[in-house]
DNA sequence: TGTTAGCACTCGTACGTCGAGAGTGCTAAA
DNA sequence: TTTAGCACTCTCGACGTACGAGTGCTAACA
């Protein structure tokens, strides 16, 4: 792959060729022959010409051939290219708008987002990504004790954004349940509307600062705050429909087939890749060598990020290989973002006022 | 195949010949031929002795040939057979008992489900399969609400093995928090020890009975209580490892890789198929034909029941391609659910003696 | 009568060849 | 600058062949 040539060396016929052979390849998943585009192509031009124009678009970079006698087929830097300005964005139909709105109405916030990556999935044939906010950053809504066995005691916490997420804690004695009750309802009232992070060096500073006057109930409230607010800080992620890109023509492979499913079992590495997309608040998309996951499969991300008001509590997004709808694709992803950030504000709205 | 011979019928040389092919065939995944059963076999026949025996063997269906010219493999025939008379359960080394036990004593009833299908795998090899207890058929340990904006209401349900549902409920006024205390004590005190099936019949008596004389807050209570202990009636499922198949050899069409990943996305299936094996309270394998399932895709499930003391609380195993080690797989599930049920019962012990 | 050696036979696989077809690159003419 | 024509390259499937693995059968042997 010889230097890319600046776009504006290309004439507007090449991009025209050009945008015909993405979008050809796109849909037909073969390499596309200099006959097509003439025959396909709306300039009527001989195939031919076509040649001339796909061989300097190859030498440029943008189009490559398997072998000598194939078609060519799209470049990761002609998928680029087409991206950031050939294709048109088309919009989400509105079946589909409203298929997507009325099942992200039911549920609790791990509901809606188990909804969001299958729905992702469903209608973009790809596999759907949904990253869950990390705990440690969430704002703290109600903390809440129930008795469960002697002296076990669960432990339940709402953030303000509707994740409910619960911990059994061992105590060394057992404690009535109406002082539980309190003890819920003054943890509660003194810090909800931080985030666990905040709340956890603020119990620090408490435990160190008022060790000697501390009564009996704040003490063992200090205590059960420590143990129950201490959950797992990292992001979860949600991964759904790989199996459905088996139906792809590319995925023939079985070592490839395999170093997928490999690649979406690292939980870790998904979520830093999907976090790549975070910076400005639109849709970003990596193809190949944008990140090492993408480049060593193949593949493309179209994600986005979602979150409440200004916010940002995750990444949501489509992963597959990059012989992708793009035009399809793209609004998608940006109106599943929009929806997702809208259904977790209806549901808990009102979430953030306090303080 | 033609009729399979009463096993009264086989010599115990015939028995042992097959076994060795059975064997053979586990580990290597290719047909057997009588020369390498005559090399490698503990008895000193000749390919020619060993072909004969063979050729009966296959006459009563015990072995068929892939082709003419191939050696042989065993049919679901020959299975059963090995696993009911002739295999040798090889105990489950100690150092993977530790490493069962150590991780199945950590988190929530969900977690440890969670541990045990993904340790199921690991260990096997093959596809770990955890179904966990339908939600109506568990007895309620304690009712909990949270207020978490205006006029919806967190209502958190524990139950005496251990697993926490919970959902948002949405009032028609906003109540205070001390209200939803008061209601949660007496929920719990009143219903604690009944399933939730039977909590729902009688909460429907009393709403019918005591419609006259109800007072605000046992209205509000019944109300509550008829909201939230309403969760998702079936069992759950947790499938663990699907990818790990890949790497088996007889994995390599990629239709028969789809069908699998298919099968599994089906979970109302693989519910019913695992709860074949509840019969009995020991390991039960479904070979072939045995069902629907494991005929389509050639695979074999290896199972058992789990539950704390006499109470079954679900079912758990592993499914694979029927050439599995079951030697070594069978002990495997079966420790696998004595540790699980274990485990349940010591992180919630006490949990059914109410009542 | 059971066991074994020998041998012909079958079948799948690997390999090389061949021809068809698709697609290109180049050249020369319009 | 565009196009028609043509030779060239490469893939793919069909076909034939050689090879090897494994069997089934038969006849000899203990």
């Amino acid at each position: 792959m010889t230097e890319i040539r600046d776009l504006s060396k290309l004439t507007p016929r090449d991009r025209e060729i050009l945008k015909d052979v993405i979008m050809t390849y796109i849909l037909s998943a073969e390499p596309v022959s200099s006959r097509s585009v003439s025959k396909h192509g709306r300039l009527g031009l001989s195939a031919a010409t076509i040649r001339n124009v796909m061989a300097d678009l190859e030498e440029w970079g943008y189009l490559m051939q398997p072998h000598t006698s194939a078609g060519r087929v799209p470049t990761t830097a002609a998928y680029h290219l087409f991206i950031q300005s050939m294709m048109q964005a088309r919009k989400v139909p509105a079946r589909e708008r409203r298929y997507i709105e009325e099942n992200l109405r039911t549920g609790d916030a791990d509901q809606i987002m188990g909804t969001a990556s299958h729905l992702l999935s469903e209608l973009s044939r790809q596999v759907g990504i949904v990253v869950t906010p990390a705990v440690g950053d969430t704002v703290l809504r109600a903390v809440d004790f129930v008795p469960v066995s002697g002296r076990r005691v669960l432990c339940v916490v709402v953030s303000s954004t509707g994740f409910v997420d619960n911990k059994i804690l061992e105590l060394e004695e057992e404690i009535p349940r109406d002082e539980l009750g309190r003890i819920s309802n003054y943890l509660t009232e003194s810090f909800a509307g931080q985030t666990l992070r905040q709340i956890r060096e603020r119990l620090l500073r408490m435990m160190a600062e008022e060790r000697a006057q501390m009564d009996r109930m704040l003490a063992l409230a200090i205590e059960l705050a420590r143990q129950g607010l201490d959950l797992p800080a990292g992001p979860g992620i949600l991964v759904d429909g790989a199996p459905s890109l088996l139906s792809h023509p590319e995925m023939t492979d079985i070592q490839r087939v395999r170093r997928m499913f490999e690649a979406f079992a690292d939980k870790a590495r998904l979520v830093r890749l999907l976090n790549q997309c975070l910076q400005g608040n639109g849709v970003r998309v990596l193809i190949g060598d944008d990140s090492d996951l993408t480049s060593e499969l193949d593949f493309s991300v179209v994600a986005t990020p979602y979150g409440m008001g200004d916010q940002t509590l995750g990444t949501l997004g489509i992963i597959g290989p990059s012989r992708m709808e793009y035009e399809r694709v793209i609004p998608l992803v940006h109106f599943l973002g929009e929806a997702l950030s809208r259904a977790l504000a209806d549901t808990f709205s009102g979430g953030a006022e306090r303080k």
